[in-house]
RNA sequence: GGCUGGGUGGCAGAGUGGUUAUGCAGCGGCCUGCAAAGCCGUGUACGCCGGUUCGAUUCCGACCCCAGCCUCCA
């Protein structure tokens, strides 16, 4: 049985789908206008991982994943770069599939923009006006009204009154009140904008994800995750437009995974302090960052190190040298099955699901050679466990050979000649020159392993 | 200040009212020409102080410290 921190309650609740057998999801996705870093890796390793453990439970997943294509920062950027902005957009959305292609993140089933959902979102916004939750302001902007929705603050736990007291002070006010949040905002001169009923403007950021999640979703639907910090405002302003609108609720399970920190702080744009996808795949594979993001519980804060990412190099070498030289198999062990899925039922814990891949990885080695047969069947079942958190899906040899990725000093063909030659040396019992040869190659980075059926090597 | 979530062995990181997490690193052994890989063995970890209990890292209370949200943010 699946249990899942909702929260929403605050609590782990066994999960119960809305339609028995169907899970529909949402996630709030990118704002794209610059490189994903290492923070939004997380979230999007988390929730394909969250996907990929539902879809082979045997729900019948939809998984919606947006694209935020038109916002504040999107438009400074462009204008800054002197651009449109739908060729800045354009071209960071395709950045991010680059990165979820490296770091194995499935393309969700819908992947709406902003952009494509604007009349829905006129719709929306004109249906929270004619019901009393939203009201148009002297300048243009439309603005939710929070006094309208008393049930404001239940997924952040907050309550309105301390918010208003903490709130800051907003120069040339609108607003009825300083915790109404902007549905429509009036263009501003050379801003791109759309016609609406309330006059040319561009959306508010809250209404997207209301708007993009229900259209392709249902006005109600199961499960709706995004980064911690979306909580609030985002999220709650979400819950308070959707079912200010629909009357009907909206999510039942809320998910929000934790922060990537670095040097005990969170990782973000606005910081300064982040890595960029790209600059990590540089000098760790795509494999090893994911292994450290899933060798933690997805709520719990992740600590970027060098030394964390190299344990995870060490790691997923181990789990590949028990998986090479296995015949084939297509089984699955039904007690390492259970084992894995009472871990990941217990709320997604990855980190226990993994360390359960090292036990697997363990009793394939001590059956490698008394019993061949149960050391095929437990290699396809690491094999098949590990692909549902995404990882060990290489070819073992390949990444083993492949090592850490820089620009290697030699290549195969000159290793496998050394390597050749060595074994000669070995042959003619003079090891003077068999260890010489070996040294050469453990300096290049090139480690040997002897075995029954020859000399295997990897790049270390 | 209000509201969340944390503090586990050298490092990373699960979990539990009493019995081995797991990985990386270390140490000893086996194997090996020697290594490597692998296997076996090996560490009196659970922020501090009280309380409940036969027994608490695990429950309760106070305290200290850390992070996050309250403004754009995965």
């Amino acid at each position: 049985m699946l249990t899942i921190h909702n929260s929403l309650t605050r609590t782990k609740q066994p999960f119960e789908p809305i339609e028995p057998g169907k899970v529909r999801m949402y996630v709030c996705g990118m704002t794209v206008y610059d490189h994903c870093h290492l923070g939004h890796a997380r979230a999007l390793v988390v929730f394909d991982v969250i996907a990929r453990y539902l879809r082979w439970s045997g729900y019948d997943v939809t998984y919606v994943r947006n694209i935020t294509d038109i916002d504040d920062k999107i438009i400074a950027r462009a204008n800054q770069n002197g651009e449109d902005f739908r060729d800045l957009t354009a071209r960071f959305i395709s950045a991010m599939h680059d990165d979820c292609a490296a770091l194995s993140v499935l393309p969700p089933d819908h992947e709406p923009k902003a952009t494509d959902a604007v009349d829905g979102m006129l719709a929306m916004i004109g249906t929270l006006i004619d019901n009393g939750h939203a009201y148009v302001a002297a300048n243009g902007d439309v603005y939710y009204d929070v006094s309208a929705f008393p049930a404001y603050g239940k997924l952040s736990g907050k309550k309105v009154e301390d918010l208003r007291a903490g709130a800051r002070v907003e120069v040339a006010e609108a607003k009825d009140d300083p915790l109404d949040f902007a549905l429509w905002k009036a263009a501003k001169p050379g801003e791109p904008n759309w016609a609406s009923p309330w006059g040319p403007g561009r959306p508010g950021w809250h209404i997207e994800c209301s708007v993009m999640s229900t259209a392709a979703l249902g006005n109600h639907f199961d499960i709706h995750g995004g980064g911690h910090d979306l909580q609030f405002p985002h999220h709650e302003n979400e819950i308070a437009q959707s079912e200010g609108a629909t009357g009907e609720p909206f999510a039942n399970y809320w998910i929000h995974n934790g922060f990537v920190r670095i040097a005990d702080e969170k990782m973000s744009k606005s910081l300064g302090n982040f890595l960029t996808i790209k600059e990590i795949l540089g000098r760790y594979r795509a494999e090893e960052v994911r292994y450290f993001i899933v060798n933690s519980h997805y709520r719990s804060p992740l600590n970027y190190s060098e030394e964390a990412l190299g344990q995870a190099r060490g790691a997923l070498e181990r789990l590949y040298t028990a998986l090479r030289d296995l015949p084939p198999d297509d089984g699955v062990d039904a007690d390492c099955r259970a084992r894995f899925v009472a871990a990941m039922d217990d709320d997604f814990n990855t980190a226990g699901a993994v360390a359960l891949l090292f036990e697997v990885a363990r009793e394939i080695n001590r059956a490698r050679d008394t019993d061949p047969a149960r050391a095929a069947l437990l290699g396809n079942t690491l094999r098949t466990l590990g692909g549902v958190l995404g990882l060990l899906q290489e070819d073992p040899v390949t990444f083993l050979q492949a090592g850490p990725g820089a620009a290697d000093a030699l290549d195969d063909a000159a290793i496998e000649a050394t390597i050749e030659l060595r074994n000669a040396a070995r042959q003619a019992r003079d090891f003077a020159t068999a260890d010489r040869l070996r040294d050469e190659l453990k300096a290049a980075g090139i480690e040997l392993e002897d075995g029954a059926g020859g000399t295997a090597w990897r790049r270390a």
